[in-house]
DNA sequence: TATACATATGAACACATGCTCATATACAAA
DNA sequence: TTTGTATATGAGCATGTGTTCATATGTATA
């Protein structure tokens, strides 16, 4: 936390318009934990190649190797990826042998991405 | 693209399990645009400082200054971030004089702020 | 046990990101 | 025009991120 205008002395720190408004944000805003948790949920789904591994799975379940070779990078990137989609719970996975078989999680990622392509494909 | 086992000579570049999966994930892959697009709009939303701000713009429009009291950061910094996402076509602004008043963009972004945090409260 | 394969993990590095500071632009009132 | 205020923009910097390489772990088969 900042002052704003500090330039001369005995002046007010807060230049805001409408200190109600800032009020009512505080009031309302989500929980600091929340909003960390919901902001890293949009971070993870927010590169190229975990956004490709997340739409695949949407289909079908796929292995590490599988994945690598779709997206077109190691088997060791992919895996990292996964650990971190696995860690928010946007990813399952399931052991047959020596192969993981990885899938998504619950429906609702499916729904933000698809509900995320409706906002897209409304702009110019 | 790279081979991932090239240990001998004369052996299949390709060691993974399911091609036919490989093949239809890439039939069904979203076109490299469009999911490039989609990353950026979650990405967008990954950061807790823009994420606070698009709470605070769906309950009511706010100035750059009460989203930076609010927040407690910079007004550069609150500009930088709302330009992104106007850029991204998730805030839109209108003039009252000097002051911009900020505002969601669309429904969606609601939605999907929403939909994310019912995936939350369900984990554990 | 030994070997092969599938995946995970840690280190290192290039690159991206978010912040602050300094400065520029835009609008309004004097 | 001049001054004041609200916002935007660019540079610079510290930190974060995604990748590859090297290596470790775990599982099945010989």
């Amino acid at each position: 936390m900042k002052e704003l205008t500090v330039n001369r002395n005995e002046q007010c720190a807060c230049r805001c318009i409408h200190q109600e408004r800032v009020d009512a944000a505080k009031d309302h805003a989500l929980p600091a934990r929340e909003n960390e948790q919901l902001a890293a949920l949009f971070k993870a789904m927010g590169d190229p190649n975990r956004l490709r591994i997340l739409w695949a799975l949407d289909r079908e379940e796929m292995c590490v190797c599988d994945l690598a070779q779709f997206i077109g990078i190691t088997e060791s990137a992919v895996s990292h990826q996964l650990r971190q989609l696995r860690q928010l719970f946007l990813v399952a996975n399931r052991r047959e042998g020596p192969i993981l078989y990885y899938r998504l999680n619950d429906s609702h990622v499916s729904a933000l991405i698809h509900l995320a392509l409706e906002h897209l494909r409304e702009e110019p």
